[in-house]
DNA sequence: GTCTATAATTCGATAGAC
DNA sequence: GTCTATCGAATTATAGAC
């Protein structure tokens, strides 16, 4: 098992990983080190403005190290951008739950991995991230939206495609651009609220 | 009275601009010019990955010319950004139409005026366009909901927040991200659904 | 495994001729 | 007003010594 130590010195992160149970490589307490660093740089700063030597600062390794573990940029993006969206089966609650459970399920997703805030701050200038986001919610959400109910595809693929505004744009303001109205919000408020809208658009009309 | 036309060649946009009524100083046509072409490449780009020289070349110009006319590169963003939302007075509508106005406001504003789209490009990873996003929603936005109702500021607040939210998530899916189940939706889908949601967000309760 | 050196680009910005 | 030439900085990526 690996843990981490993270502090900052000039506003800039820096990992230290060591080993609390297991032996492991060498090399792959570094690759993991490096990999979290990579996520934070690309989380913070979108994949264009993170940089390979900013990482391996980060990382407190050579920058031809990074090179070496995971070949170029486009590979290490890909490696910290693996996600899955986990989407519970909601199929089985009261239909007044499954909005705010939804939404619940949204916002733990959001906060305990970073790389749905690294594709959503990349895939806006970066083809390779806003072509998995396309993926993402064009199969695991359809998904789950035709699963709900039995209706037609271009029915379902509506209400996921009201869901996704509703949803993307939670994280975009809340977890990306931070705006302070939409921060101040609490969890159950966030829940209460938008798992309402949630609600209409998953089983409305 | 400018008038444009705009051809590509290898994939990009060239524009050449034109006198159709009163004639005008060859240097505003020039400025003209570079701002339109700015507009464009920072909309498709961003910020960071929108370049002098390719907005020049767009612009059938000298590199050099851009900086003499905007001085540099944030001077010609904060130009190409300049933007209003015009929010309407909606306070003399029936309750049951405000919430579809105000969706068809912000579709039309979106579709008639490239600087928010650039502006949501570009705030993912440019500090002065996050803090240009932040200012307008934390002022022309919530003073509009706080017209509406006479609330209390915080109350107004986090309707304002929840607004935000559902509205940049519609702008951020159709506009920019482009997500098919999201550009599907007709406009007067849009308008009717996301409609019901924005009332419910300003006067619901 | 690790690091130095450097190649090859690209960009914003400036100096200065015409 | 216009353009050539170029500087200085930053980046990804590679070659090769130890």
């Amino acid at each position: 098992m690996l843990a981490f130590i993270r502090f900052h010195v000039n506003a800039c992160w820096h990992t230290i990983i060591f080993m609390t149970n297991e032996p492991k490589r060498k090399s792959d307490i570094t690759k993991e080190g490096i990999l979290q660093a990579a996520k934070e740089h690309f989380s913070l700063h979108g994949y264009g403005n993170a940089t390979i030597r900013g990482i391996a600062a980060s990382a407190n390794i050579d920058p031809t190290m990074v090179m070496r573990y995971f070949g170029n940029k486009e590979k290490l993006f890909a490696a910290a951008a693996e996600f899955d969206l986990r989407l519970p089966d909601l199929s089985e609650l009261p239909k007044q739950q499954i909005g705010p459970a939804l939404v619940e399920h949204f916002l733990n997703r959001w906060e305990e991995d970073e790389a749905l805030v690294i594709l959503l701050r990349s895939a806006v200038t970066h083809k390779d991230a806003a072509d998995r986001i396309k993926q993402i919610f064009a199969t695991q959400v359809t998904a789950m939206v035709a699963k709900l109910r039995n209706e037609p595809k271009p029915l379902a693929s509506k209400r996921a495609g009201l869901l996704v505004t509703q949803m993307l744009g939670v994280a975009l303001c809340r977890y990306v651009l931070k705006l302070p109205p939409v921060v101040n919000l609490s969890r159950e408020e966030l829940i209460e609220h938008v798992g309402q809208t949630v609600n209409e658009y998953l089983l409305g009309d």
